[in-house]
DNA sequence: GCCGCCTGTAGACGGCGTCTACGTCGCAGT
DNA sequence: ACTGCGACGTAGACGCCGTCTACAGGCGGC
């Protein structure tokens, strides 16, 4: 059964967050949604921050879950499936892509989310280091590495998601990147 | 004389920018700096969203301005001095980076702010078309190597605005990133 | 001299996050 | 069996916010 309150509160958010976007996503709102009072989830959550930071969590779960599932056995044939993971991650769930790096709406420093966050990081940090073990750029400092490529994965979801570009070229942006990387 | 109602709301927001960051900038805070009551702001602007796109309209205008001052003649060199002068813009403005690339505050379709943005980024793609008539990368697609070279130094920024990389480190892994581009 | 526009004021409305006081169960301890 | 308490929810208030409307002065052009 699934009567915590908890989790009802962060499903109605979730629902609310990929129906209307991130702006829809207020704690009356989210009250409404789960057919209480407005005043209810501050019972559960210490404010909209907090109810919202474990919404992220659950985002970068499944982000983690989207990186652990790929495609190919050569190292450098799965950290390029990853990267493309990351994209298609932002590409389907914008709204939740965008609250999830939105540092004035979630809090950073929520232990769950901190450590949800950092694995998904580290993942690709040792994606990173299998590929450079099998000789791609084994001179280069790992961790700098990984946040360069993280960087340039994530301005590219980030611009889509302005407008700067279009969604078909994003792919072939991304296709750049990728050659630019690992070509 | 500066009795322009306009440039002195403009002057009063970008003050809050800078001193609070985006989320103090407010239209009745705007008013309340500027010494006027708290509709006078609409006498000039539709709305917020119209303010702010003013106020971001000066941080694309400042950005172009960083990318046209350029040290060095080589075309590679001049690039490169272009990357590091859009970092160096995020780092020193945090703030009013952070707002130009909030979709959700400013109107993207405000047509100055639509040309002053579309400027600068021709001006990174004029570099690019000269370093590649350099010899540099010659046989990719202009468009989408500026833009996969703009994502990753926006993804740079947006990921130290965000709290993931320390300010030291970003030095470095900017120039990870800059030599995987163009080293 | 009068009209109209520019600029600004003051108040209202609904929505927001948050706080507090108040209920209402169910269940554990004596 | 009664009591007390903790988990859960309600209702109202407060001070913000953006926006709308009604109103007032000031000043240049007919």
């Amino acid at each position: 059964m699934d009567t915590d309150p908890r989790q009802r509160l962060i499903a109605s958010a979730t629902a609310l967050l990929t129906d209307e976007g991130v702006e829809a996503v207020t704690l009356r709102r989210i009250a409404r949604e789960a057919g209480v009072s407005h005043g209810a989830p501050l019972r559960h959550f210490a404010g909209r921050a907090e109810l919202l930071s474990a919404v992220a969590t659950t985002g970068f779960a499944e982000l983690r879950r989207r990186g652990e599932n790929l495609p190919g056995s050569a190292p450098r044939e799965r950290l390029l499936a990853a990267c493309r993971a990351y994209l298609g991650f932002a590409l389907d769930n914008p709204a939740m892509f965008e609250l999830m790096f939105r540092h004035d709406l979630i809090d950073a420093a929520e232990p769950e989310l901190a450590s949800t966050n950092t694995a998904a990081f580290d993942h690709l940090s040792e994606l990173v280091g299998a590929a450079q073990r099998d000789g791609w750029r084994a001179g280069t400092d790992r961790r700098l590495l990984t946040a360069s490529l993280w960087a340039a994965l994530h301005g590219l979801a980030e611009l889509w998601l302005w407008g700067g570009l279009d969604g078909t070229r994003v792919r072939a942006t991304l296709d750049v990147t990728l050659e630019t990387y690992l070509g």
